[in-house]
DNA sequence: TACTATTTAATTTTT
DNA sequence: TTAAATAGTA
């Protein structure tokens, strides 16, 4: 046999990985090392070398983005489709298990998922039901803990209060939302991942059934697993099922998640007799990029160690920017990025990375008056949107009429007038006959409300009869329209004036175009509604549609794991927002942070810029701050400052000396009180300036914009 | 019920 | 600052 695709691109240590003998395998895999590429490899190894069928493999991964991608690259490299091979992520297998064996599982044949918002939804409710206070019991705390604790693996029966009151209502509320979810056949994403577990270790034949069936198991980002992810693994290799988990320490970033990179140590305790595989050839980054990164990471203490290397090139330095402000960081990379493309590069080759959301603004507004197309990952995504949740409620209602928290996603949107009262008196109801609110809308609607409150609840019943009635003569798309027109949705949303109501009347448009070309996968007993309801869930789909627009791209530097850019720049590197304020205390936490910093850097492959602001406006005040101690532990060697050689720091910004410098007027032949006109701001009188060269600024008052201080090497103004 | 004023809090987010 | 949640008003 011809193995020569599947050995020639490799070094030495990702052949050793790939073509290991049937053993427990652990690849410590640094930052652009070919991770993927050996898991792929690894996969057609043993599908067309070792003879493996592709049914007797599973691999899992983290997202749908990457177990995608795996198998395109699985296919492409063996040349052939591979259909009966699992991959898929935890939760999507884990719901694949879970449908097959809902009776096994406790649940119902039509359960539903529920998704974040939804959950934290639901719990708000809950407290409303029990009249708990929720500004003492915040909602979203108790989502952390319920989600936390079955990350843990842990029922509310396994803990013990410990004598703690607070603790004590923390589990009677867990319980509280467990019940919930029975009743309306709810499971949220560590439901899902819980019951699986369970799953396998309350039967034994089920178990035993897939370790027959499966031989080999492939991990993608092991260091990102939590317990029950690992306990699964664990639980379904067994003493037959070979594991081949491929992970990095250094990049693990969700410890606040549930994740435990001291898996990585438990695999090796496990299973005994394991091989580790280090890959520490980078092929994406310069060699200046990559000592820097290693200097970095050398910091931490709690690693298993490893030194990244390349052949390549030193490249060149590290640029470091120091900003006056947030706005001046902004303008300095924009000119930056103005080069870049001048110079007839991709603007999608340029990435803007930052540790908070909340820090893209400033940096849009830059690019945004320069001109440069940019897309800011991390938004809202297609199944995330209200008016498709609102859609979904219906169908979801209409497939189960239990669902308490579609029934009250909908019950009163678009408004029909039942109003808080009614619902209230739902509530009540529900409460005290443990019913659903489904049922207790019935009963209310016949005895206990008005005319006017009743007649409108009765037709919101018979709206949902009817559109089940309906149901089965229609496809999925049809349903789908149904549900958005007779439910009024799309009119409701219609009204909505301005832009905002369009794109949600489009949104609720293409999602009836997303159920017409949605294609059934396991096709079980399952409906198909119920399945398209699942993969919404499972798939909340892309953030924006507007697919290939060359574009740079803005993301936090979490998003960024995974992804590498020619060009990068590393924004608000300051002591408090990177590391972040919340996790500096904490000696782990500063680990992790300082992990994430490596990932940061480690996505760079050519040239790599570092700003921070030495004045930051942050919640409305301006605060001046400290570089990142991140930068200070890159070896100089690696670094080459660009600042303006004006030694400006905090001194010169403190009030004392923001006087009026005689030389920065000479200099720019400008003077207080002259007229000037900005291209955003309009006209105004300069009131202030100071700095010299590149870094002299000017206070100006605007006509219209008010008082502010411009960087007269970025503002162009014009004098008049 | 719908709109407006006021208060409050502010990481990271696969699924 | 600003976004979201809440309270108050038409």
């Amino acid at each position: 046999m011809d193995v020569t695709p599947i050995l020639e691109s490799l070094n030495d240590a990702q052949r050793q990985a790939v073509t290991a003998p049937a053993q427990p395998m652990l690849v410590i895999a640094g930052a652009g090392s070919g991770k993927t590429r050996v898991l792929v490899h690894r996969a057609a190894w043993l599908i067309d070398v070792e003879g493996v069928s592709p049914q007797s493999l599973l691999a899992v991964t983290f997202t749908n983005k990457a177990a995608a991608e795996m198998r395109g690259r699985i296919e492409s490299l063996l040349g052939m489709p591979v259909n009966h091979l699992w991959i898929g992520t935890f939760h999507g297998l884990a719901h694949r298990l879970l449908r097959r064996h809902w009776r096994e599982a406790g649940l119902p044949l039509n359960f539903q998922i529920i998704d974040a918002d939804d959950q934290l939804r639901l719990i708000k409710r809950l407290l409303k039901n029990l009249e708990i206070d929720d500004s003492r019991w915040v909602p979203r705390e108790i989502q952390y803990f319920i989600n936390a604790q079955k990350d843990e693996g842990l029922r509310p029966k396994h803990l013990d209060d410990d004598g703690d009151p607070n603790r004590r209502q923390m589990i009677a509320l867990y319980k509280a939302y467990e019940e919930v979810c029975e009743r309306g056949g709810l499971v949220d994403f560590a439901e899902l991942l819980l019951r699986a577990h369970e799953l396998w270790r309350d039967n034994a034949e089920l178990l035993a059934h897939y370790q027959r069936r499966f031989s080999h198991l492939l991990i993608d980002e092991f260091q990102d697993t939590n317990a029950i992810q690992y306990a699964w693994l664990r639980l379904l290799a067994g003493k037959t099922v070979v594991p081949f988990a491929v992970g990095d320490d250094d990049q693990s970033i969700y410890r606040w998640r549930g994740a435990r990179v001291e898996h990585i140590h438990q695999f090796q305790k496990d299973f005994p007799g394991t091989v580790v595989v280090k890959l520490e050839q980078n092929y994406r980054s310069t060699a200046t990029i990559l000592k820097a990164a290693n200097a970095l990471i050398a910091n931490n203490h709690s690693r298993i160690g490893k030194n990244l290397w390349t052949d390549g090139v030193d490249g060149e330095l590290i640029k470091v920017y120091a900003a006056y402000n947030e706005r001046d960081e902004a303008d300095f990379i924009v000119g930056r990025l103005r080069d870049w493309i001048d110079h007839g590069n991709l603007r999608a080759d340029a990435a803007i990375l930052y540790r908070s959301n909340a820090q893209s603004r400033v940096l849009e507004e830059g690019l945004m008056n320069a001109g440069i197309p940019y897309r800011v990952y991390g938004g809202l995504r297609f199944f995330e949107r209200a008016e498709i949740k609102d859609a979904l409620a219906y169908l979801r209602l209409v497939s189960n009429r239990d669902d308490d928290a579609s029934f009250e996603r909908i019950i009163n949107r678009p408004t029909r007038g039942i109003g808080a009262r009614t619902v209230e008196s739902m509530r009540a109801y529900a409460r005290a006959n443990n019913c659903s609110l489904w049922r207790a809308a019935g009963a209310v609607a016949n005895d206990e409300l008005n005319a006017r409150a009743a007649n409108a609840v009765l037709s919101f019943l018979h709206l949902i009869e009817k559109m089940a009635s309906d149901a089965a003569d229609l496809d999925l798309s049809q349903q789908i329209d149904v549900a958005i027109h007779a439910s009024d949705l799309i009119n409701f949303f219609r009204k909505d004036k301005g832009e905002k109501g369009e794109t949600r009347v489009e949104n609720l448009l293409e999602l009836v175009s997303a159920g017409k070309s949605f294609e059934p996968g396991l096709a079980d007993e399952m409906s198909l509604v119920d399945e398209f309801l699942s993969h919404a869930a499972l798939e909340a789909g892309e953030g924006q549609a507007d697919a290939w627009e060359d574009c740079v791209q803005l993301m936090t530097m979490h998003s960024a794991k995974g992804l590498e850019f020619p060009l990068v720049f590393m924004s608000g590197m300051e002591d408090g927002l990177f590391p972040h304020q919340r996790s500096i205390a904490d000696p782990s936490g500063l680990e992790e942070e300082r992990r994430l910093c490596y990932v940061g850097i480690t996505r760079t492959m050519q040239t790599l810029y570092i700003t921070y602001a030495e004045q930051r406006r942050l919640h409305g005040m301006d605060k001046s701050s400290q570089p990142s101690r991140f930068i200070a532990e890159i070896p100089d060697e690696f670094v080459e400052e660009i600042r303006p050689r004006v030694q400006v720091s905090r001194r010169l910004l403190s009030p004392g000396r923001r006087a009026t410098s005689k030389a920065t007027e000479a200099e720019l032949g400008i003077r207080l009180g002259q007229r000037v006109r900005h291209g955003k701001f309009g006209d105004g009188v300069i009131l202030n300036c100071e700095g010299q060269g590149a870094h002299a600024r000017v206070e100006v008052n605007f006509e219209s914009a008010g008082t502010k201080w411009l960087v007269l090497s970025y503002a162009n103004l014009d004098l008049m």
